[in-house]
DNA sequence: TCTATATAACTTGTATATAAGATAAACAAG
DNA sequence: CTTGTTTATCTTATATACAAGTTATATAGA
């Protein structure tokens, strides 16, 4: 008599030819590793500035940091680097990424766009308890701006934006412009742009839900239209903060005159100030 | 008296407070890596459908493959997985990513909303240059389609789309098309359309081309939105190609519907034909 | 004092080893 | 034949070790 063991015939090897997932279920990122929430961690600090622009960064530091090994940080890291939120030279060391001058006007055009697409979506399927959301959200908004909490201002008029998105049933196209706006709110919080000129959007968020309320697609598209511009004299009128906080990449540079020049046609054009 | 080596006074720990890269020149991904070869290679197979979605993929055989060490292949997979080209379970298995059905209506819209951007840039800011780069390559497409090559006719198509983004000055945004259409091109090949449907595009490309010359903007933005209608009821009217092959992510679906109905009232509207 | 140069110490890139979890084949019981 | 359980072997996740390149600094010489 033998052991269960040796008694075992040879096995042989498995296919692993299972689908992904199980039906309906979405299999992409957990989120529970190391890497992933290094990740978001790494995202989060540099989005809000509290690591500036080209400030050098270290795989071993952040490991130590974190209580990990350089593996999950340095994943983190390059994952970032595809946002342009780090910048690795190759053997010598890696940097916050600096704001890239060249791509702003362009992400500004690419906002403005998508979000008139989604105003117009919201014009039509919108239905009563997304106009309370965000009348709520202007209200929440309103409290941001007695408390002068910019913080809670900014997350509040993301919130605005997004559910107009949600409304309109496109909540994808939210995803991609906050993938877009990123350096925009580095540069604006770099800015420090003063409270009292924050407290305008609030108006530009009111007339707009009015339209949205009226279904009025022409002049809500011309709201978010006029919102949207005064974000870009913000932008404009606020030269160099610090220059080495910002990268001008040359082989885009043909592109930014041109864009710049478009940008101020198109919307000095339509300005009604 | 000592050595050179000996005499040297202990040194201070050194700062490496440079700045990332010199004046105007762009850091990012060098793309000489392991793993940037990698990525691009993957990434290549997997939209030309060479690997069909659903597939496993092992970081073991790819690094065999490609004769080198597992770390390369990880870190380029994981960045694919930020694109959805592939899917990661977490300690079980990694798979080409499956076309996720859910993005694609909005993934047209994006598309739309930001030709149409493109479009109007370059009525207004395209030169002679331009406009002859665009008939090359309608002519170039008019061979691809001689030689029934769907391959060359693809490539085509899309560098004349681009070329439309850069006479506008808007190279940028054309990239970001790349990005959002990645999974529609999948979806496009795995259907394998039959020529001479490819072939009509030459006609809606010479239309729009027609009216940018003839600096009608509205003329091109309602050509450009016929030209892209035509690709929505391509991808409409061909069901279910393999199952297996698509995901439809559950807390997309609410969204999925209400673009669905906002895509068909939308463009059936405007509809010309 | 200034400049050129060598070099140590720092960086990221890759390879390998180990840990930990998931899965399908084999087996047992009904 | 169906169902539940075990377990070898597969997978990815992380840790560690090493390789290759870069840069600030100390030193030597003008």
């Amino acid at each position: 008599m033998e052991t269960s063991r040796s008694s075992r015939a040879p096995r042989k090897p498995r296919a692993h030819n299972t689908p992904p997932t199980g039906p309906g279920m979405y299999a992409g990122r957990t989120g529970t590793s190391s890497a992933d929430v290094i990740l978001r961690g790494l995202r989060a600090r540099i989005i809000s500035t509290e690591l500036v622009p080209g400030i050098p960064i270290s795989e071993h530091d952040l490991a130590q940091a974190y209580g990990v090994s350089r593996t999950p940080v340095r994943e983190a890291i390059l994952r970032l680097s595809d946002e342009r939120l780090v910048e690795v030279a190759p053997k010598s060391g890696t940097f916050v990424g600096r704001i890239p001058l060249s791509a702003l006007p362009e992400a500004l055009v690419v906002r403005q766009a998508l979000e008139e697409t989604t105003v117009r979506a919201a014009v039509r399927f919108a239905q009563e308890d997304d106009f309370v959301k965000l009348e709520n959200l202007i209200e929440t908004q309103q409290q941001a701006v007695g408390n002068a909490d910019r913080q809670a201002l900014h997350d509040a008029d993301d919130a605005f934006h997004e559910q107009i998105a949600q409304a309109g049933g496109y909540p994808g196209i939210w995803e991609l412009i906050t993938q877009v706006k990123v350096h925009i709110d580095r540069y604006r919080r770099l800015a420090q742009l003063d409270m009292d000129r924050l407290g305008t959007v609030i108006e530009e968020h009111r007339l707009l839900l009015r339209h949205m309320r009226a279904r009025d697609a022409e002049g809500a598209v011309q709201a978010m239209a006029i919102h949207l511009h005064k974000l870009r004299k913000d932008m404009s009128h606020l030269k160099s903060i610090k220059p080495e906080y910002f990268i001008h990449d040359a082989d885009l540079a043909v592109e930014f005159t041109k864009a710049q020049s478009a940008v101020k046609s198109e919307l000095l054009a339509d300005d009604p100030t």
